[in-house]
DNA sequence: TCGAAAAGATGACAATTATCATATATATAT
DNA sequence: ATATATATATGATAATTGTCATCTTTTCGA
């Protein structure tokens, strides 16, 4: 009996958005008969810091945190990966053990890709190897990006463009609320604050009327306001 | 008349260091065809943010600080590189601008390669293409750390940390001043600090003998104080 | 559905860092 | 060699951010 189509890699409309597009039919049957589908509920682990992985995580459904934690003992959210997005590829081809932890901040659905087919494509198909390749120097550039932002804007400043930032990657609900409701901690842990602080300044930015609260759920009201203040109004 | 042996890449030095190593003997003839080779003084900029590069610059001598200024118009420095590190490969392989301006902090000697023999040999050698993946996935992980390092450590823990840096990668001359001898306001955009911070604590370290200083000349005094002051003590 | 545990909120205070002013030293060009 | 610009240094002060304590609300498992 043959496999149901959607569980293809070759029908899986998720590859359109990620370098695995660059793979060849053959290629990409392989790396389908290889690899293996698993459901990661909210707060499990995909990987730790630390961990050598055999493979990569392409992202079907839910979000990922990748995290690294300091010596303080705080985490510090460098990226949120979601549907498309391929994990761990960094790993696999420095041939080095994680420098990051992904652990779901939502249900997921992901695909473990073992690392044989990667890297054997890798060294054989010049076009996967430039896709990927390219792949990688965006990911540098918005770290690059990243760096400045930390060292150069405020928290509140930060903070502002996370929530922009998940508005415009992640969407929003019928009633204007994010679709992607992180926690304050991990709201804190992207911006690189304490919780506490973190907290305060939703609760400023609530009573200014920029953006509006409803448990966790956080949804923006005045985009403008955010805006200014990000770029230093 | 043939050109001198040391100007031909095949026998470039600062080759071992990099990605070109993993380049046929004809790719990097055309490549030593094709370069130019040029001085760059002190101050002077190889290129500057948004610029579209036509190839990439292989640094002979001297060091090179990579940077992005930030909205409120301070430079934050990204990287420093120096012999044997190749710059620009992110906006050629992207094709995308540059997000980074590169400017001399010491007399440079770098050769240009133009962008042809470098993407030619990407699509065609996929055991080059390989190798600058991995010293793009090596690059990206060093930009998780500073991502890190910035939200996480004290301005003084970074400082600390810069001077253990120089010192590790410059080395220093024989009377104990680093080899590097950044002013302190590029001491101030390495870190993302006011440069008024970095010279007080400078001042500060300096008191306490960590360090030594000779006009803008900086000395490593106690390593172990400094390591400590990093590890949060 | 009840109760414990976790998350969110807020006050009080301390520590860190930025900003502005100004002084001194050093480098650079004529 | 001297004037001028630039870099370094330091004080005073304000603004930002972190820490600790405490309280309330929400979440979630037994």
């Amino acid at each position: 009996m043959e496999e149901g189509e959607e569980s293809r890699c070759e029908n899986c409309i998720v590859r359109q958005f990620n370098y695995l597009r660059a793979m060849s039919k053959a290629e990409l049957k392989k790396v389908s008969d290889s690899k293996v589908t698993k459901k990661v509920k909210k707060g499990e682990s995909l990987f730790e810091e630390g961990d050598k992985l055999d493979g990569v995580f392409c992202v079907r459904d839910g979000v990922s945190k990748l995290s690294k934690l300091s010596a303080n003992g705080k985490d510090q959210i460098v990226k949120l990966a979601s549907k498309g997005e391929v994990i761990g590829q960094r790993s696999v081809i420095a041939e080095e053990s994680t420098n990051l932890s992904a652990v779901a901040v939502s249900d997921m659905e992901v695909c473990f890709i073992p690392k044989d087919s990667i890297v054997h494509t890798l060294n054989q198909n010049p076009n996967f190897a430039v896709e990927v390749l390219r792949h990688m120097a965006h990911d540098l550039k918005e770290a690059d990006d990243v760096i400045v932002n930390m060292s150069q804007k405020t928290v509140k400043q930060r903070i502002a463009e996370a929530f922009l930032y998940l508005k415009s990657n992640y969407g929003e609900d019928e009633k204007g609320f994010l679709n992607l409701a992180l926690s304050r901690e991990d709201i804190a842990n992207v911006v690189g604050t304490a919780t506490e602080s973190a907290i305060r300044i939703i609760s400023e930015f609530k009573k200014k009327g920029m953006i509006k609260t409803s448990g966790k759920k956080i949804g923006v009201v005045d985009e403008k306001l955010l805006q200014d203040l990000i770029e230093g109004f």
